[in-house]
DNA sequence: TTTTAAAATGCAATCGATTGCATAAAAAAT
DNA sequence: ATTTTTTATGCAATCGATTGCATTTTAAAA
């Protein structure tokens, strides 16, 4: 195998000192264009290519940027990753990807990876489980900027990315309630996770203001697993009055769970109207469409890298420790769309 | 910011070389295993992160996957990255994922990035319009072992994980055909790639063994977009007899198309018969749920870098050039089961 | 006790690119 | 023609870990 060239191999042949020739590939201001426009052509020639990791021990920067996701198969985590490809690919910087699935030993473990792999910014959306904060101190004390996505975790030292879950929530149960539901039911995730979390209050402060039961058997907690759908056929069963309204954090359970709830006999929405959230293709599917938060994800990466980069590069647009809130929107199908719309205190 | 500690700090302090301080801590047989304890303790104490730049400068090697697929938000990708995030992790070994986005200059813009990152190794799933083999060439020439998965090439030097497109593609059309399809149609992806070409010739092979027509009508190719469903729709509409059966080499399209099809006053599958691909979990929602193929895409990814990595480790178990074909099964559900069955040759 | 073999450790070069500081060359000013 | 500036380049150290070879220490054999 030939051995790789070296800006030495550039030097050697044209007679310059290695510095000049690292300089003139750099565009630094102090060459001859001259002398860079011989470098540069040798270096075509002989099919230069930097060496990575010299040149990061040198600078102490990798050029590269961690990210952890609970799981890098789900339609809304591949699409923020792919949004966050997009741009860091496109500002120069590689992707280490991991996933926690879900575990915080794993996320824990991940995150000392990307600590060794000298990542330059980490970016992180937690596990269902995640209690402690202790694997991002390393990065905090070093300061490398961590930037939250998703499932975020409120930092004075952290950015993070995120939707306005609260509203979302509130919106998605608001409008159930317009649609005549009075016995509501909240299929969601681990309450340890502010997305779950914030909905939830959402849900709540919307059943409160119009008056409606809010019981322990209001809210059911699930790991959105291939079981979840059958808890909620139980849950609707045991219930003492069966729901006439379901807001779901998660289309696939939502849709999946429609199935089964046709397959019981309900009526969707006539006796249940349900909504989802993601916007989840599988909405789009599903019969009767499934009403949902349009989640936006592609969107979510994007910007996350773009904020990180521009801190790397030094042009902090966004300050340390803030929230970047996009705009996420209620859509309505099917899934809770009643024939009369019913108005309530004149807000629907 | 204080310093990294690094191996001479080590070394310092316990009054010996740095040497065997890094013998010490990569396990190197002839270091006194009092002396290796000290440093392992040392190390534990100060808090010691190997330098990965350092260390892959030296060994000529980054510990790092290069994958380049299509695109990181479909469900069969990202279930592959999964996989493969998994197994790499396990290993040792990071993953640089970027996306071509079925672009052939993106996809050869890529492979220079991976290669200038000096990636261990090349993971590839080809895009739709690719159609030459030469970013891939660098690789080969220095030896860098490449794997294609899923969209591969035949290459007498690399390794390829795929699955029996053929087979697949004939036992989805047989099976149309046994439910008393006589007039298919096909619709499917850029016949530059193995996997719709396979499915293809597995098609045709079928339709020709019953004896059925296939004509320029019989066959779709499209890009899987959100316009493809209504292509098909547009194709059943002009075709001189609409077709009884459709094999759809996507799920997600299949499904959209169902919709469709069925909002246009068809009843599937009485008067088209419908299979998919991929047993995305839209064709468990989708009514009638679709039949399609299963796709063993986590396993594909773990094995895929599985054989990477033991290549990488010397312990060759898989030599270079040969395939590696997953099974893949047929999953019959009601897109495609009329009531009496009917049997064919005997053989259904 | 001396010799030989085995086990541990150290020396010093190496992997390539970068960069502060010094110096040389060229251009401008006096 | 000489001095001052400006512009280009070179020198040499640095970033940390690794490793072939030499050397020392220890244990075993004679």
């Amino acid at each position: 195998m030939k051995k790789e060239t070296t800006i030495y191999d550039i030097a050697r042949e044209l007679n310059i000192s290695p510095a000049t020739v690292s300089r003139a590939i750099n565009g630094h201001p102090a060459i001859n264009s001259k002398t860079k426009e011989r470098v540069d052509k040798l270096a075509r020639e002989l099919g230069y290519q930097s060496n990575r990791f010299a040149s990061n021990l040198r600078k102490q920067r990798s050029h590269t940027l961690g990210v952890i996701v609970p799981r890098l198969n789900s339609v809304v985590m591949s699409s923020i990753l792919s949004g966050m490809e997009r741009i860091a690919n496109e500002g120069g910087y590689n992707l280490i990807i991991s996933q926690s699935l879900e575990l915080e030993k794993k996320e824990i473990e991940n995150a000392r990876t990307m600590f060794n792999s000298r990542v330059d910014a980490l970016l992180i959306s937690l596990a269902f489980d995640t209690d402690t904060f202790d694997h991002i101190v390393p990065f905090i004390k070093k300061k490398i900027p961590v930037v939250f996505f998703d499932r975020v975790l409120d930092h004075p030292l952290c950015t993070s990315v995120v939707i306005d879950n609260f509203r979302d929530g509130y919106e998605a149960t608001r409008h159930l309630i317009g649609q005549g539901c009075s016995n509501l039911l909240h299929v969601t995730g681990s309450l340890k996770r502010n997305v779950y979390r914030d909905r939830l209050r959402g849900f709540e402060t919307a059943v409160r203001e119009f008056g409606l039961p809010y019981t322990e058997d209001s809210l059911l907690i699930t790991g959105f697993d291939a079981e979840a759908p059958n808890a909620v056929m139980e849950r609707i069963a045991t219930m003492k009055t069966a729901p006439d309204g379901i807001f779901f954090t998660n289309d696939a359970c939502a849709a999946s769970t429609i199935i089964l709830m046709k397959k019981a006999g309900y009526r969707v929405p006539e006796d249940i109207a349900v909504v989802g959230f993601n916007d989840d293709p599988i909405s789009k599917v599903v019969e009767p469409n499934l009403s949902t938060v349009h989640y936006p994800a592609i969107e979510m990466g994007e910007i996350a890298v773009q904020t990180i980069i521009s801190h790397l590069e030094g042009n902090l647009n966004v300050n340390q420790g803030s929230a970047i809130v996009l705009r996420s929107e209620m859509v309505i199908r099917g899934s809770s769309l009643r024939e009369k719309e019913t108005v309530i205190n004149g807000k629907c």
